[in-house]
DNA sequence: TTTGTATGCTTGCATTTTGCAAGTGAAGCG
DNA sequence: CGCTTCACTTGCAAAATGCAAGCATACAAA
């Protein structure tokens, strides 16, 4: 994709401005995953070819980055950049705005409370899970 | 588009999940924009087709709302709901994010420098603007 | 050594979405 | 009445997506 103005929501939406991209960095982020296959598993049920072609694009837009994983060499381990780790407040604000308007929403209301009133701290604690 | 899965994350996807939407918000937050004609002439160049089902979408979704314009019963005019001008700490999110790694963002070191330490003030201007 | 399994990823192909150009009908203007 | 403006709609080619199958590598068990 390449770049339509100078404006920068459109800059973000040139990169991870489609249905799936975000999840991946959402599965990085909050849940524990770093293979392929467990992007696969995800309930929202991605198909190989998309994961496989958004992965290459979040490596080039240096969103994440893959290792090969030293106990397999078969796997690859994909982790987040920084720039990666800085979509977080904007993660957390999605899950905020999707909590307040979905009624089945999986936020929890402590949840959407924590990003509006104990943001410094919650934002900590995600970050402090990746480097384990 | 379908629900997916409860995730947060997703459903903001499953809504505003692709290149337009956000931009045609965007017009409406932060450019004073309001009618069809005044959509189409953003830089990024939407296609009138993509524009009228998005505006339908983003109505289905609450949100925007559209109502004949008074003083010309062929105009229309989109307004934000609630739900809609609740996206903007999002977007001021997204601004702050591409302000950071995009070398050539139309957004100002001042202007992101105001989303992380000004936040409250900036916002209500903002929406102080769209009341007009 | 062979056979099987897990892994990340590619390929082929049908379906869906998008992009572009042109067209449409309703309202307002002269 | 013709002409313009407005918000769309339509037709069609091109691109993106979804789905099922296949593939190459690495490791493991027989």
């Amino acid at each position: 994709m390449k770049k339509r103005s100078n404006c920068p929501i459109s800059y973000l939406l040139d990169i991870v401005g489609d249905k799936w991209s975000l999840l991946i960095v959402r599965d990085l982020m909050f849940k524990g995953k770093c293979f392929y296959r467990e992007f696969l598993e995800s309930e929202e049920g991605m198909a190989t070819n998309i994961l496989a072609d958004r992965l290459k694009r979040l490596e080039e837009e240096k969103i994440i980055v893959s290792k090969p994983y030293p106990e397999n060499r078969t796997r690859k381990v994909y982790t987040l950049t920084k720039k990666g780790k800085d979509l977080l407040p904007i993660l957390l604000e999605i899950i905020a705005w999707s909590g307040t308007y979905d009624r089945k929403s999986g936020a929890t209301k402590e949840y959407v409370h924590r990003i509006c009133n104990d943001r410094e701290k919650l934002m900590a604690e995600v970050l402090d899970n990746l480097s384990e």
